[in-house]
DNA sequence: CCGTATCCCCGAGGATACTG
DNA sequence: CAGTATCCTCGGGGATACGG
């Protein structure tokens, strides 16, 4: 599925051929668990590398490296190393880190604002009762 | 980590008590592998569940189901079943849903925008070549 | 057509220990 | 401090078959 053309519904059904699962890679990249977290974090950067392992509740050493060499990899950070002892490293968003700072924030927000009636929704949802039957096309099935 | 406070550094390393993760959990069901594309296929709904199937390259009918449950609990889409035969379910979004929209369009034309640039950041950083020594407070490290 | 129920696999990711 | 390396588990998610 291409989403760059998703306001096309007749290129929807279209095999995902050529250069557009692009997005769909760079999509699963960014709205992976930890990657949103570190840009977001990094909108204050640059931190060290133990200030975001503090930071971002519940990540592991080995997510923070693997994410952060994604990211840099990605080009949407710059990793600075000082040869002090002992040593530090800076990890900064990049300038095209930073242009993915508004839509991600977007996002970021709109989690915020709707969290309570999400939560309301979840009740809503959950209390429910299963109808004890069901009418289709006149005929009535029972629940077992 | 509460990203409600991500401008707020001395936020960052308390531990995420209370009501801030609700954030977290939100963030990672809409930025779960499929829903991005479910929401963003919705913005020209409403379609049936085949067609979403049809449309979405890759998702199977258990993953479509599934998370189609979850949007629905979480009050984003509407599930309307037409009792015909053969019978007809249409998927929509909610008003929630729609302002939802907004801020994933906005990271999906940020992926379409900038997936030139990531695919040259790729190559870039695949290319170079690891340094054979490095230089640490005057100490030459060989590479083994 | 629109699902649910089962089985099963594979790899994302945590825990732990070790290095420059 | 800032990472690798290794092991191991646990559940996300595909494939398949069946039901209303």
């Amino acid at each position: 599925m291409s989403l760059s053309h998703i306001e096309l519904p007749a290129d929807m059904s279209a095999p995902d051929a050529g250069g557009c699962l692009a997005t769909r890679e760079i999509l699963d990249r960014i709205g992976d668990k930890w990657s949103l977290y570190i840009v977001a974090m990094l909108a204050n950067g640059p931190w060290r590398f133990n200030e975001l392992k503090r930071g971002i509740d519940g990540i592991s050493q080995r997510m923070l490296t693997l994410t952060l060499r994604g990211l840099e990899r990605d080009g949407l950070v710059t990793r600075t190393m000082y040869p002090t002892i002992p040593p530090r490293v800076d990890y900064e968003l990049t300038d095209m880190g930073r242009t993915l700072l508004k839509p991600v924030m977007a996002l970021v927000n709109w989690a915020n604002e709707n969290q309570v009636a999400i939560a309301e929704a979840h009740k809503r949802f959950d209390d429910e009762p299963e109808p004890d039957q069901v009418l289709i096309q006149g005929v009535v099935y029972q629940r077992r």
